[in-house]
DNA sequence: AACGCAGGCAACCGCCGCCCC
DNA sequence: GGGGGCGGCGGTTGCCTGCGT
């Protein structure tokens, strides 16, 4: 324990960095790579640590950063990975292309925070002040309950945000009592009216989705070829997040993957099966729950990566989110929407495509000859079967720098939506 | 112009876990 | 098994800058 043995060294430099040890510094890494940090500023002829070294490349002069302001969508993804993921920066990062932990700690203590307490949600809870104010004691609890469930993801439990709804022409959030002291999801974009006009309406919440469904698996990462199930049974998102079933789509699989099938209690569906979400809907679930849910079933994906792994947007034959065989919830608010007014409003997947899936960090980038082509660096988020404009770009460009290619997402477990 | 303050950000510190010998 | 080296992470510090008075 203690201090690295590299700090004990007299006469190294600290603080600011220069632009010439800068230049050392990548001139050196460029052409040598870091390899072992602890050479690299002999080798540079820098009078730093190699931690320093590191952190200098890392944070600062990687070419794959994304400098600049973030985007309301990151800010939102942000608040939504922290509710899960707790203070585990870079964790939250490497689902954010381009983005350092160091960049997102500091955003989060420096602004993010202070949007939150605005909004009346204590963000180290991520529940509202008032209820904390209003029971100190539940509220303690609660947040020990919190930050149980986050330290240990296989027992995350996402509860409704019950009617929780923003208002974004007030900027004001009201909510109703949760009905669970579990983690409670309840984070629209931070946005104002400027931003709000501005942006795009999609959501973030499905990449988060996916990001989850990689993470899951990460998180049980040692059983990962053990067990290719990736476990959602326990998420359970509120009508504002979270991934529903068109009853008037089918789950329709590439037929080229060798070994696509759906597996449940309930069902099996063989090889290059289409399976009708409305007949599995109305043989199993009850009447009021038939619309948009979604009963805990399992998906196997052995040769996903056939299929979706080369950054090209393939659309060869239609992938597992594709034929609007699920969607969003907000979808769900759609279908409240015409019940109440009868007006239809018309909510679709790929309405949600508009930006690109996101594949996080868990899924460390193999090359064609099944090595991990940038050993310790945290993978980098791929495109993921979706047009989309500034992100998946972004996310090309990252991918283009480090020639990954992602190497597959073997299974999915998708809990109740409810 | 000078000062104080707050916010943003880069960098450091201390600890942890993994790996190797 | 234990100790050292190392990378990685989260918390914290401190500098710089912009803004208001």
């Amino acid at each position: 324990m203690g201090r690295h043995s590299c700090c004990y060294k007299q006469k190294l430099r600290k603080g600011l960095w220069s632009p010439e040890e800068d230049e050392k510094l990548i001139k050196h890494i460029t052409k040598f790579g870091h390899g072992c940090w602890s050479s690299v500023p002999k080798l540079a002829g820098l009078q730093r640590c190699g931690k320093s070294c590191r952190l200098r490349w890392i944070n600062y002069l990687r070419p794959d950063l994304k400098r600049g302001t973030f985007s309301q969508e990151e800010e939102s993804l942000i608040i939504e990975l922290h509710a899960v993921l707790g203070n585990r920066w870079s964790q939250i990062a490497a689902q954010l292309p381009g983005r350092t932990d160091n960049e997102i700690k500091n955003l989060w203590n420096s602004s993010i925070k202070k949007k939150l307490r605005q909004r009346g949600i204590d963000p180290s809870t991520h529940k509202p002040l008032s209820e904390l104010d209003n029971n100190d004691e539940k509220a303690s609890n609660n947040s020990k309950n919190n930050n149980d469930k986050t330290s240990d993801l296989s027992e995350i439990s996402f509860v409704e945000p019950t009617s929780t709804h923003h208002d974004i022409n007030s900027n004001n959030i009201h909510p109703e009592k949760p009905t669970s002291s579990a983690v409670d999801i309840r984070y629209p974009p931070l946005i104002d009216n400027a931003a709000a006009a501005a942006a795009p309406s999609n959501s973030t919440h499905h990449e988060f989705f996916l990001n989850r469904l990689v993470a899951t698996q990460e998180t049980s990462s040692n059983s990962k070829a053990a067990d290719p199930f990736l476990s959602f049974q326990q998420l359970n998102y509120g009508p504002n997040i979270g991934l529903s079933i068109n009853p008037n789509a089918n789950i329709f699989f590439n037929s080229a993957s060798k070994q696509s099938e759906i597996i449940s209690d309930h069902f099996t569906a063989a090889n290059n099966s289409m399976v009708s979400a409305s007949n599995y809907c109305s043989s199993i679930l009850p009447a009021s729950n038939r619309v948009n849910s979604l009963a805990p079933f399992s998906v196997k994906f052995e040769n996903w990566d056939n299929n979706n792994n080369n950054n090209n947007n393939n659309n060869n034959g239609g992938s597992f989110f594709e034929n609007n065989a699920f969607t969003w919830a907000a979808e769900k608010e759609a279908h409240a929407h015409t019940a109440e007014t009868g007006m239809p409003e018309d909510i679709k997947w790929s309405e949600y495509m508009q930006t690109p899936f996101l594949l996080g960090n868990s899924i460390h980038n193999i090359n064609p000859a099944g090595q991990d082509v940038y050993g310790e660096t945290p993978a980098k988020l791929m495109p993921f079967a979706a047009e989309g404009g500034g992100w998946q770009q972004q996310q090309q460009q990252a991918a283009e720098i480090y020639s990954k290619h992602f190497q597959g997402l073997p299974a999915a477990t998708f809990g109740q939506f409810s």
